[in-house]
DNA sequence: AGTTTGAGTGCACATTCGTACACTCATAGG
DNA sequence: CCTATGAGTGTACGAATGTGCACTCAAACT
């Protein structure tokens, strides 16, 4: 049974190219099995429909993001600014490991098949959620309220959604890909400095 | 020659309508012809293809759009939570109003051919200089660097995309859009809050 | 009123699509 | 080693796709 997994593998890495300058919805069945070397027909053996096959790889992409968020969450910094640099250094680092990943789930997000797109949703908000934990945890924090601590996570994961949309546009290691890591460092320190004066402009 | 004016709108209003639950890439030219009640040659009487079709929506739905923006700049208000509350206002009707526009947009915007995500890139980055103009003439602003104007618009930029992109999930006058559109204000204020105190902290 | 123009028609074609069905043959388990 | 399972094959089909070509006929222009 090694080899189901091999042409699974297969299928999920010929979906991921030929999405590229494509999207799910746009991806044929035909496409997919020719890539990969195989007839049509085998498709089926492995997934029930290219929507299935796109909720295998959300989920795989997250799988990996998760890994990602461990890693940041593992260094213990001290300072926002640490956590901030740390955060943005490993982003950037990571999607550019993950390109292919990354841009499929932009792409998706909005326009990819309904169950594609609330998977992705789901997954945001689940990061968004672990991020407030961690948040509760930093000093400063503690006079938040619940909500307050809900719309700074989801302002932070914006800029930094936003932020990988922005580094996959850019060519790996160019001036562009460094600007916008340095605009994300700036945007997460202001972001931090207007929440933390937060609760007294109340 | 009205005739011709006529049939061009139908095949824009049938794309937009076609693409409520798919994407310009999966659109194929005998669905919109059909949906027009129309021959399928007969699209490119008025366009030479899918793509050219989507800059067109795309140039289209952005003017509506300045419209807006300067419909909010046309209200000369005090202070930063006028501003503010005025501005989520208009967003949220205005997405209202044109709501298959801006799903358009956001379906689009990174799924859509490449002259269309270009298109897009374009008039986002308009969006932003044009508010980074009028943020300069704002109070407390004096301080701020050209990076640094250029970075709070972006900042702000995204908070507004991310809006629209939720607000477009939520039901007309349900109480998710009404959420969406308080947490919006807040992020808003927290971030000019940062903003405004950033150079003192650099 | 007569003529020109070009928006929309009708048909035709080669491709591509998803999927049904019966098949073969590699390989995992007895 | 032998057998059963199921991954991958091959063929076949109707439907949908983009586009070429010659056409008609409403409406604008002289």
């Amino acid at each position: 049974m090694e080899r189901k997994e091999r042409t699974r593998r297969a299928i999920l890495d010929a979906a991921l190219d030929l999405c590229e300058d494509s999207t799910l919805m746009a991806l044929s069945l035909r496409q997919v099995a020719k890539e990969v070397g195989v007839v049509p027909t085998a498709f089926y053996r492995h997934f029930d429909s290219i929507e299935q096959l796109g909720l295998a790889l959300v989920e795989e992409s997250f799988v990996s993001l998760r890994a990602m968020m461990r890693d940041v969450r593992r260094r213990n910094d001290p300072g926002f600014r640490e956590v901030i640099d740390g955060s943005v250094d490993v982003l950037v680092r990571h999607v550019r490991l993950q390109e292919r990943q990354f841009a499929f789930i932009a792409r998706e997000r909005f326009a990819g098949p309904p169950a594609v797109r609330e998977a992705i949703a789901r997954e945001i908000a689940l990061f968004e959620r672990e991020l407030a934990t961690d948040l509760a945890r930093l000093p400063g924090t503690d006079t938040w309220s619940g909500d307050d601590l809900r719309v700074v996570s989801n302002l932070i994961v914006n800029a930094m959604v936003a932020t990988v949309e922005n580094v996959l546009t850019a060519r790996p290691g160019s001036d562009a890909e460094r600007r916008f890591a340095d605009t994300a460092r700036t945007q997460l320190r202001m972001l931090m400095i207007g929440a933390l004066n937060w609760d007294s402009t109340r």
